[in-house]
DNA sequence: GTTGACTCTTACATTGATGTCAGGGTTTAT
DNA sequence: ATAAACCCTGACATCAATGTAAGAGTCAAC
């Protein structure tokens, strides 16, 4: 099948399909016209591609075991289970990271409401008091 | 002040602080030769825009209450809060989607792991049959 | 044989704060 | 007066996958 066909079924776009070639992660032959083409079999490559990008692996990381993990289960992949090990810790630490932010915005929320929150209350000391 | 001993005195980089001001976050008077003139009260300023920069906000949000917040406490500048809830509820999408990441990684660990057990214990009792 | 829908390659843009370098001026201390 | 240490501007690099566009070739259908 040619470039656009597999776009459509996989629904990555064309740019991403040739992206992934140069990254070294598919490999279609060229016909006499220089059309990509590529078999079946690249549909689930596209989407095992995919599934990897959305665990936040990059593709030089996915290059490293993807043609492992094509013909034999994830277990039987030696170099899947340290990029899963440090990828985890990665967000881990991102983790960290951000519920920190999110502390600190939170408490300087809450100061400013509590602020907000005597002013108005002096306003309406001074209110009762006239 | 020169822009090296404002450096120092901040821990900032001098390429930092040029960047600030060229995002309109400090405005420094020019020496006859040129040179940047900073006042004892920049130390505050760069000291504020490294805060909020930690609190993940970008140099065009800090440019929009800088001025304000230099001048009164944040509860007085109205652009302040609004600013805190949308990056609040960003860090919590982001939280939302690592933690969905995380959980997918850590299943996929979990089913190697067990792949890895169940071969083992073929091969143990392949052994004991031997 | 022409039009429209593909395909090809190449290359720039995106995001944003920071590093780094080049080429050139200034100041300071020796 | 010279060297070291500073300052200036401008510009490119970073990270990484994707969008987009130009200019050109191919193919299918009518």
């Amino acid at each position: 099948m040619k470039i656009g066909e597999l776009a459509k079924l996989t629904g990555v776009s064309v740019r991403s399909i040739r992206y992934y070639e140069s990254q070294g992660l598919i490999s279609p032959i060229r016909q006499a016209n220089g059309y990509r083409e590529y078999s079946p079999l690249a549909v689930e490559t596209v989407e095992t591609i995919k599934l990897y990008l959305n665990l936040g692996l990059s593709t030089e990381q996915i290059a490293g075991f993807l043609h492992c993990v094509l013909k034999n289960k994830e277990a039987f992949c030696a170099e899947v289970m340290p990029l899963y090990r440090s990828k985890l810790e990665d967000i881990e630490r991102q983790l960290v990271e951000l519920n920190q932010i999110k502390r600190n915005l939170e408490e300087r929320m809450a100061s400013i409401l509590q602020e907000q929150n005597e002013s108005s209350l002096e306003a309406c000391t001074l209110e009762n008091l006239e």
